[in-house]
DNA sequence: ATTATTACTTGTTAATTGCAAGTAAATTAG
DNA sequence: CTAATTTACTTGCAATTAACAAGTAATAAT
């Protein structure tokens, strides 16, 4: 099967948690939904995270938000002929998710620190 | 690296997301937190849920949340010498973290559905 | 026009996953 | 008590996925 092909149209189960984590259930997929979530739109600005996800995982994951309307493509800020990404709605209503998951981290493990800006996750 | 052994000194980042990914981020962590919180105590119980975790990948689950203080290990409720598994405080504080991303599966995926007994996640 | 940046893709190696089978200790059946 | 069964894993191995490095085509900047 080709990179970034994974296939969608089967579920383990019908229980909501298990078809979620289908979708982001592994290391870095929320970590591009946080980042979206502070703001940031580019491959550039994902990539230079400080978690320094690799490029072709990046981009699987992209192709794999954008397959099941987590995130949307539009045209760059910058004017440039460039795209961008965004949230959708449904990436949007992940915001309580990345909020618990956040604040459990924050209580449970006192080497992490909130680093982040203004749209606050 | 012996299976079940992975390391866990070192973080990607700071962030309390990424943290808390290090620790559950895969397809099957959550699952079998989700089974805790359901009341299913042993080995058997959480190979037997639905998705059909496998049993190499389950022991070396278990062994991650008992390291991290997710799960403890306690003796088995039918009297033997067996033992079973429970959430201790920093597990049972994972409870936000599922009921948001339940609240998301069911919100977004018409084709899920909650299958929970009493203890409700 | 040349150089640099962006947004990826490709190749290769390392690690992890999933399936099947095996095992040792504990329990149950006879 | 002995034998069969169940439990809670472990082991072997093929297949998938991840990580790292390098490459590339399309802009964009100088």
């Amino acid at each position: 099967m080709p990179a970034g092909k994974k296939r969608t149209d089967w579920r383990r189960s019908p229980c909501p948690i298990a078809c979620s984590l289908d979708i982001f259930g592994d290391r870095w997929t929320l970590l591009i939904v946080r980042d979206l979530m502070l703001g940031r739109t580019r491959f550039r600005d994902f990539s230079a995270s400080p978690e320094g996800i690799p490029t072709n995982i990046l981009a699987d994951r992209l192709e794999r938000l954008l397959q099941h309307n987590v995130v949307e493509q539009i045209p760059a800020a910058d004017g440039t002929k460039r795209l961008a990404y965004r949230l959708t709605e449904k990436g949007n209503a992940l915001r309580p998710v990345l909020k618990a998951m956040r604040d459990w981290g924050l209580a449970w493990d006192k080497s992490t620190r909130v680093m982040l800006s203004p749209k606050s996750v």
